[in-house]
RNA sequence: UGGAGUGUAGCCAAGCGGUAAGGCCCGGGAUUCUGACUCCCGUAUGCGUAGGUUCGAAUCCUACCACUUCAGCCA
């Protein structure tokens, strides 16, 4: 039944060894997020991996809310999450919260290890279990009440639940060993007493699992096969089998697969950071373009396949792996190609007259000449147009292929034209430029048979809007690749930041472009991709550089 | 310094005893009414190091080295 099937990387051959040897019958996978922030890029890659791996081998995905602590929680999350797997074009089969789905479940668990002698209820403080557990070279020391009766520790976890402890004053742990070498497995706390109100369940609970419990109960309560997720839970492994073992009875129990994690150069995304340049406003918010959530690389402009090709390519493993940001950038270029519509802007304009021409008229522009059938629109050329400020000079460098004087360049989509003069301003700068058009060079129609190097783009005069242009840099300055490990060595959060991450300007715009919609995505021909933003009004549009196109140009 | 994990090109990553895939980056060229896209070509006598087994080793064995990670009643 699996002999088609080739494993693309390492889970997926153990899987299929699994599958062939009957240890598993199907694949079935789980996104577990707690409801506490929102995704970010280093979250994608586990979604991806989550509904990918089940979708091959016939199975298929929930999205579970891991919600087993009410003071970090908030409904807000889990609903973003929907809306994020969808834009990232995934349907979970069930969207499942742990708490409402399995806490009396679990709890009976809990209850059938305190029989089987597995768990215990310790009054030890906090600091008491902290200073009893040892360290990485030494045991622990068993807790005093590590050996109370069966019938002692059900009437005590009862009371837990029931509330006759305070906050902090009991737990349930799992009777395992103290001098284990690894750390977790030294009685880890499987419930804590805590009085919070849980943003799914009330008050209904004042005792709350623990993730190292609840996880493989829950994995296993829901049917998931596989438990896929980063390298940081390798250490829990052990005391997930531990549990499965333990504490369920079921046929096939759920196996645990660590992955790398994905980590960007020069990108902080600890939810810690995210929120507090939100809160101290330095961002616009969690959508901000400048973040690498799913919010904000979505009002960035960037595409969900082009995060999804990106990710993909990166290939799986468990080695330690940074990517350099251009990497991202590739699949986002690339996706937008084929995606966005070509128009013309002048960010820079620099006016120019045609002296031999009246009037106005039509011209066609490509939709996207790298897509059939994409069609195309109307714009206007005229005698009074704008062209880009960098695509004239007055002292080229080698190779320049655009305006100087004297010199001719085709207008993209329109005539070739050529510099007779310059008008300059009081000053000494350039007010504008004295060009004539060649009649018979009219894209389409050229019977000249003259040969220009360049092609430049402009706006008409009659035909063109000012819009805002938000430019974005990274918001980590270049010389802070590992921007995580800087934190940790002392170096402030302000330090990182780069002082002119967000900047806007001006351009002018076809007026063709005054009838896009939010996210609507555009290539500004030989300039970059961007993307109508959502504080547009009718009257003022703003436009996000997604992204610059590649410039080739090199003089010399 | 106890446990766990990982070392193949600048960055990722295939490889699973038969003589180093691919992608990004980079360099060169072709094409181009976007200096984009596309298309060619080029880029590891070498697989953390040192030994060993073998006709043959990135793959097996031994030792060592480096890096990551674990001591929440967080997930």
């Amino acid at each position: 039944m699996w002999d088609n099937i080739v494993p693309d990387n390492f889970i997926e051959e153990e899987i299929l060894k699994d599958l062939k040897s009957g240890r598993a019958k199907e694949v079935i996978t789980r996104c577990p997020p707690e409801p506490s922030g929102y995704w970010h890029i280093g979250h994608c890659k586990a979604w991806i991996i989550d509904f990918e791996t089940a979708k091959k081998f016939g199975g298929y995905t929930n999205l579970r809310m891991d919600d087993t602590n009410p003071t970090k929680e908030d409904g807000d999350f889990a609903n973003s999450y929907v809306n994020d797997l969808e834009w990232l074009g995934y349907t979970p089969k069930n969207v499942i919260y742990a708490s409402e789905a399995y806490f009396e479940d679990i709890y009976k668990i809990a209850e059938d290890m305190i029989r089987d002698g597995k768990a215990y209820v310790c009054e030890l403080s906090a600091e008491e279990v902290s200073q009893t557990r040892g360290t990485l070279s030494e045991p622990g020391i068993e807790s005093p009440y590590r050996n109370r009766s069966v019938e002692e520790n059900l009437k005590l976890f009862h009371d837990m639940r029931d509330g006759k402890f305070e906050d902090g004053k009991a737990t349930l742990r799992a009777k395992i060993d103290m001098a284990h070498p690894n750390m977790n497995i030294r009685d880890p706390v499987m419930y804590r007493v805590m009085r919070a109100t849980h943003y799914k369940t009330g008050d209904k609970w004042c005792i709350y699992p623990m993730y190292d419990f609840a996880h493989p109960m829950e994995d296993a309560l829901e049917g998931v096969t596989y438990s896929l997720c980063d390298i940081s839970f390798e250490d829990h492994r052990p005391l997930y089998d531990w549990f499965i073992a333990n504490g369920w009875k079921g046929e096939y129990p759920p196996r645990q697969i660590e992955f790398s994690k994905l980590n960007l150069e020069n990108v902080l995304l600890g939810k810690r950071y995210l929120k507090k340049l939100v809160n101290e406003g330095k961002v616009m918010g969690w959508d901000d373009p400048r973040y690498l959530t799913i919010v904000g690389m979505r009002r960035r402009g960037y595409t969900a396949e082009a995060i999804k090709e990106f990710i993909k390519s990166l290939g799986l493993s468990k080695c330690d792996s940074t990517i350099p940001f251009n990497a991202l950038e590739y699949y986002i270029r690339a996706d937008l190609n084929m995606k966005a519509t070509r128009a013309m802007a002048v960010l820079d304009p620099l006016k120019v007259v045609i002296t031999n021409y009246s009037g106005s008229e039509e011209i066609e522009i490509a939709n996207n000449p790298n897509v059939e059938n994409a069609g195309s629109h109307t714009s206007r050329f005229s005698n009074t147009i704008y062209i880009d400020a960098d695509d004239f000079s007055l002292n080229p460098p080698p190779k320049y292929n655009r305006l100087v004087r004297g010199g001719m360049v085709r207008l993209k989509g329109a005539y070739i034209i050529r510099c007779n003069d310059v008008v300059y301003k009081d000053d000494g700068s350039i007010d504008h430029l004295v060009c004539e058009y060649l009649p018979n060079t009219k894209s389409g129609n050229d019977t000249s048979g003259i040969k220009v190097k360049g092609t430049i783009h402009f706006v008409s005069q009659d035909n063109c809007t000012e819009v805002t242009i938000r430019n974005f840099k990274n918001l980590i300055k270049d010389e802070y690749l590992d921007p995580s490990k800087a934190l940790a060595d002392g170096v402030d959060v302000d330090e990182l930041l780069t002082p002119d991450s967000l900047t806007e300007t001006t351009a002018l715009v076809e007026n063709y472009l005054l009838s896009a919609k939010p996210e609507d995505k555009f290539q500004f021909m030989r300039k970059g991709y961007y993307t109508l933003d959502k504080d547009s009004t009718a009257d003022h549009l703003i436009f996000n550089n997604t992204i610059s196109l590649k410039d080739g140009y090199k003089p010399q």
